[in-house]
DNA sequence: CTGATATAATTCAGCACTCAAAATAATCTG
DNA sequence: CAGATTATTTTGAGTGCTGAATTATATCAG
C-alpha cells in the first residue's frame, strides 16, 4: 500500500481525474490526460494506483464501437461499489434520505414526515442515525459502510465548523452537528445549506457550464439563494449569505416571517401569496399557516385564467421579486439568474411585472449584462447536489481497501 | 540563466516568498520557511536565485540587535531597484500618476488636471503615456524602464480583458485600453476598478487581517464598493459587480445619476445630498453640477452645529445608506463593511439613522453577525492600492537581468 | 492473409523539486 | 577557549512529471 499523504501534485491529479470520471463518465487515459492537462503516462501511474485499489476498472471492450483505426480506447469508469454516501435533507416536517455509488448514482431513497420543530439536538441526531442505519441496510447487498454523509438542511448552517446556525425548520440554534454525527456512524459527515446542494448540481449540467457566476433563486414556502462565484459557493463570513428572501423591496412594506418589512419573501413566498389570496379567492381546503401545493396551484391556475385578484396578486409578487433581482444583479453581476424551486409553477404569472420591475431598477449599464432563466423544480435534486458534494469531499486515498 | 518557465511548485514557493517580503519587510530565511510553510532548505534555493539575479538582497548584519545566542540572522530584502512601476488613476477631470519601486515603496507622485470628458480613447492614451513617461523620467536615475502599470480607473472595467467597459468620467466605452497602452510604453499594464485597489490595500493592513470577507464602501461623488471574498475582490461576469450605489433603497425614489428612481447614491453621495441642500441653505459658491470639497464641509459643518434642514438631508441619507448596507449584509454577510472615501466627512451625520435603519431592515438573525467601521480617508490610497496589485501581478521571473 | 498505417497504453530515462538530516557557520556564555 | 545555540548550506533520498521510445491492438488495402 502507497503512502496515505502523497504528493500533493499526485494528489490534485488523482482528484482531478475521479472528478473527470465523476462529471463526465467512462473515459479513456488519453482522453483524462488531456482533459485534465496532464500526460498520459501520469494517467497510467494513477490509474493503475486507483485500479489496484479497486477505485476504478476498466470497462470491457465492446466490439463494434470505435469508428477510428487504431488501437481501440479501454474506457476507465469509477468502480460504484468502491463507497457508499448517503444525503440527507432535512426541511420543515419532512426529512428525505437518499444513497448513492461511488459514481454518483443513486442507490435508495426515502421520505419521511415527522414534526422538525419539536426536536431537540439529541433526538434530531437520534431520528438522522436511525434512517440512516435503515438506508445503509436497505442498500443491495446489505448493510453497508458509509463513506460519507451530507447534511442538507434549510436555514444558514456554518459547512466550515459543522454548526447548524439557525433553520426554520427547528427551534434550537448554533448547535454542532457534523461531530456527534460523525461519531455515532463512524464516516465522515459534512453540512450545507439545501439550496447550495441545488447550485451545485446545477453547476455541473452542461447547459449552465459557460456561467461561472450563477445565482440560483429558490422560491418555495420561503425564498432562499445560493450564489456561485466562479463556481463555488458563497459562504460569506458564518454561512448566511445570500439572504435575498431578506433583502428589501421597499421600507414598512409587507411584514415578514422574520418580522421586518419590506422583504421580497413577504410578497412572493408561498406564504405570503397565499396570505393575500386566501381572504380573497376560494381556494380549496388546508392548513392556513402552511399553504398546500394543491392551493398553491389553484392560485396560480386562477392568476392564468385571468382572475383579477389573483394576477394583481402575482403582478405585486413579481414586482418586488423584480426589484429584488436587480438588486442581485447589481451587487453580484452574475452571468445568469436561474429561478427554482416549487415557486416556478407561478413564474410565468409574475414574468411580466417582474421583467418591468428589473428593467425600471436596474442601472442602464448593466441590463443585458446577465440572463434570468427558469429551471424546472425537482425535490430530488437537493439531495443529488448533496451526493455530488459528498462524494467530491471524500479523499479516494481514504478508500483503498486495506486488504489489498 | 534558469527556465523561464520553471516547475510550478518552484513558481508558487517563489512568489509566496517575495510576496511575504513585501508585504512583512526584510526577513530572515528560517522566517520565509515557517511564514511559508517550505523548508528551509527551499528558501535557501530560492533565495540564491533571487540573489543572483539582483532580485533581493542580504541586508548588513548590525552588530549590537538581536538578542539571542546562536548564529544571528541574515535578513533578506527586496531590492528596490528591482522593478520600477506605475499606478495611474483617472477620475473625473483629474490624472493621479505615482510609481513606486520593487519594495512597494512610492517614488514619486504627480497630479494633473484635464478634463476627461472630450477625451477619446486615442487622447486618453497620448495623455496616459506622456504622463506615465514623465513619471518615467522624473525617477531618481533618470529615465527608468517600467515593469509594470497599473491603471486604476473609477467605473466598470474588465481586468480578464482588459477593457474599459464604462466611466463617469469617460465618454466612450467598451474601449480595450491596456494592449493599446502596453503596445506604446513597451510594458505590461493591468486594468483595474479604483475601489478594488483601495479594498486591496485595506486588506492587507494587519488590523484587516481577521476579516477575509471584506466590504469596502466608497462615498462620494458617487457610491462605489469593493467586495473581497476570502480575500479576493468580486468581479462578476464583466467586472461590474458590487455597484451598491444603484442598488435600491426604495421604488420610484429619488432620481439618480443613472438615470432610475431610488438608488442609495441618489440619497447619500454627495451630489444628492448637495442637491438637496443647495436651495435651501446657503453654502460657498461653486460648479452646480459637483459640488466642492468646501461645500461639502460647509453642509456638514452645519449638520454638525444643528440646523434642522441639514440635519434632515443627512438624516435621509443616512437611513437610505442603511437600507443599503442591510442588502450587502444579507447579500454578503461579511465579516466587516468598511466605509470610507470622500464623504465620510459626513457619516458622524448619518450615523444614528444609518444604525437605526440597519436594525429596521436586517434580518434578526443577522443582527451583530457583520461589524461596521469607518476608515479615515486619503486620496492616495487607491494609487497605494494599484501599486501593491501590479508588483503582485508582476512575475518576479521576467525580472532576471539578462546580462547575469 | 499480409504488410502498412494508425492510435492507445506503457515503459524508460532525465530532470526538477522538496525535504530531512548532516555539516558548516556564526555568535554567545561561562 | 570550550561548549552551547541558532541559522544557513549541503547532501542524499524520494517522488512526480514529461517526452520519447516501445509495445499493443486495431483498421485498411490489396
Amino acid at each position: 500500500m502507497t503512502s496515505l499523504v502523497p504528493d500533493p501534485t499526485r494528489r490534485d491529479n488523482t482528484l482531478a481525474i475521479v472528478d473527470t470520471l465523476r462529471n463526465q463518465g467512462p473515459m479513456a487515459r488519453i482522453d483524462l490526460g488531456t482533459a485534465n492537462g496532464i500526460s498520459s503516462a501520469t494517467v497510467t501511474a494513477i490509474t493503475t494506483e486507483l485500479l489496484r485499489h479497486g477505485l476504478v476498472s476498466e470497462l470491457p471492450a465492446e466490439p463494434h464501437r470505435q469508428g477510428g483505426r487504431g488501437r481501440p480506447k479501454t474506457l476507465i469508469r469509477l468502480e460504484p461499489e468502491a463507497a457508499h454516501v448517503v444525503c440527507v435533507k432535512l426541511s420543515l416536517n419532512e426529512v428525505q434520505v437518499v444513497a448513492g455509488d461511488f459514481a454518483g448514482q443513486v442507490r435508495h431513497a426515502e421520505t419521511h414526515s415527522l414534526t422538525t420543530a419539536t426536536l431537540t439536538p439529541d433526538t434530531l441526531c437520534d431520528v438522522l442515525e436511525e434512517h440512516i442505519q435503515a438506508v445503509s441496510a436497505a442498500l443491495p447487498g446489505g448493510p453497508r459502510r458509509l463513506d460519507g454523509i451530507c447534511l442538507a438542511i434549510q436555514g444558514v448552517v456554518s459547512p466550515a465548523s459543522g454548526m447548524l446556525i439557525w433553520s426554520p425548520a427547528l427551534r434550537f440554534r448554533n448547535t454542532p452537528l457534523t461531530g456527534p454525527l460523525a461519531e455515532r456512524l463512524g464516516c465522515p459527515v459534512m453540512l450545507e445549506n439545501d439550496t447550495n446542494c441545488i447550485a451545485s448540481i446545477l453547476a455541473r449540467q452542461p447547459a449552465y457550464a459557460d456561467t461561472p457566476n450563477l445565482a440560483v433563486i429558490m422560491l418555495g414556502y420561503g425564498i432562499g439563494m445560493s450564489v456561485l462565484i466562479d463556481g463555488r459557493p458563497l459562504l460569506g463570513a458564518n454561512g448566511s449569505a445570500a439572504e435575498i428572501g431578506h433583502s428589501k423591496f421597499e421600507p414598512g412594506g409587507a411584514l415578514c416571517a422574520c418580522g421586518r418589512r419590506g422583504c421580497i419573501e413577504a410578497y412572493a413566498s408561498d406564504y405570503a401569496l397565499y396570505r393575500e389570496a386566501h381572504a380573497l379567492l376560494s381556494l380549496p381546503p388546508g392548513d392556513s399557516a402552511h399553504p398546500s401545493e394543491a392551493q398553491m396551484q389553484a392560485l396560480v391556475r386562477l392568476a392564468e385564467q385571468g382572475d383579477p385578484v389573483a394576477r394583481q396578486i402575482y403582478h405585486k409578487a413579481g414586482r418586488a421579486l423584480g426589484y429584488g433581482i436587480a438588486n442581485v444583479l447589481a451587487l453580484f453581476n452574475p452571468d445568469l439568474v436561474l429561478v427554482t424551486g416549487s415557486g416556478v409553477r407561478g413564474y410565468a404569472a409574475m414574468q411580466p411585472a417582474l421583467e418591468a420591475a428589473i428593467d425600471e431598477a436596474l442601472v442602464p449599464e448593466l441590463v443585458g449584462a446577465s440572463r434570468l432563466a427558469t429551471h424546472p423544480w425537482d425535490r430530488d435534486m437537493t439531495c443529488l447536489g448533496g451526493i455530488g458534494l459528498i462524494l467530491e469531499a471524500t479523499d479516494p486515498m481514504r478508500l483503498t481497501d486495506l486488504s489489498s
